[in-house]
DNA sequence: TGTAATTCTCTTAGAAACTAAGCTAATTCC
DNA sequence: GGAATTAGCTTAGTTTCTAAGAGAATTACA
């Protein structure tokens, strides 16, 4: 039917432009979180990736953020003097350092006092989704998480321009 | 009941962190993406911006970014000396730069040829839910977008550390 | 109308973060 | 044991940002 099948299109083509918009936005609000905290944005992605991963070789970091491993050292060395990251040797292998985020309390009230208004609001805006609808969308945004890390695998790295 | 809302609760808790780290990758990759095509993070975000809205005074790009209009200044110049925006004067207003995405058909190439794998795989993915299904995401995102624009626009800005 | 205040962009100087290259120390591979 | 590799740090130089301010155009008001 080439009704529905128009209709499905626009479904798609909506979504679609949502998405780009959604993305954006959350680009510009982290940085303005992490500069609201006093970090820069490179700082809160890695601070952010360590609260979830527990303790990794400051390497990991830069893999996983495309910087070098010499910015890596500046990040946790700010990171480090501001109280928010701990080093310490890898008993394992004693090349590496191994980082961990640390719970500094006044940094911790000062996010969630941040993200406070947003974490309201947000369970307002759920209240209106049935646990069948919150699963939908839990399972759309996983997969899309997953074709992410996939892609972003793929991508070779130019470097420099 | 106490275990349907126990159930609840998990679903919520589940959805924050897929949303978290979706969040999180997609600052990555689009950070990736940008640099593939010669572009910082920042000069992208408003190359995307300029794409939606057409002509608007530089200005407007300090204030949704959030940087000074110097450095908005260098991220317009920098962009079309690489053939990416036009600026011009604005007819009714002579103080204004309007500035505009300009259509450089070999970036354009770049840039499809990076999403072409994305669009594709995503293509796929959505395959997989029905109309409504899809309806209840867009909605959700929609939403969601509004509640970001709406704090992002209360946040004070601390700017300097 | 004429003058002052405001608005908008650009320029400049200096600060901060990143890359690239090289270094040291530890580990792994013959 | 010795060579090659790996991990993180250091340094020098580049780029991008902020802060401050200048110039040009517009608006407000007596």
């Amino acid at each position: 039917m080439a009704l529905s099948s128009r209709k499905r299109e626009q479904i798609i083509e909506h979504l679609n432009q949502v998405q780009q918009q959604v993305g954006n936005r959350t680009v510009l609000f982290t940085h303005a979180i992490a500069n609201h905290i006093g970090l820069t944005a490179t700082e809160f992605e890695c601070l952010d990736f360590l609260q979830h991963t527990g303790p990794v070789p400051a390497g990991h970091l830069a893999k996983l953020t495309g910087l070098t491993s010499g910015a890596i050292s500046g990040v946790c060395a700010r990171l480090e003097r501001a109280g928010f990251l701990r080093r310490r040797a890898d008993p394992a292998d004693r090349r590496r350092t191994l980082v961990e985020a640390q719970e500094d309390e006044a940094a911790m009230a000062q996010t969630i006092a941040l993200y406070g208004p947003l974490s309201r609001e947000w369970h307002k805006l759920i209240s209106h989704y049935s646990n069948e609808e919150l699963q939908i969308i839990t399972r759309y945004l996983e997969e899309s998480h997953a074709l992410i890390d996939r892609l972003a695998g793929q991508m070779s790295r130019p470097k420099s321009r």
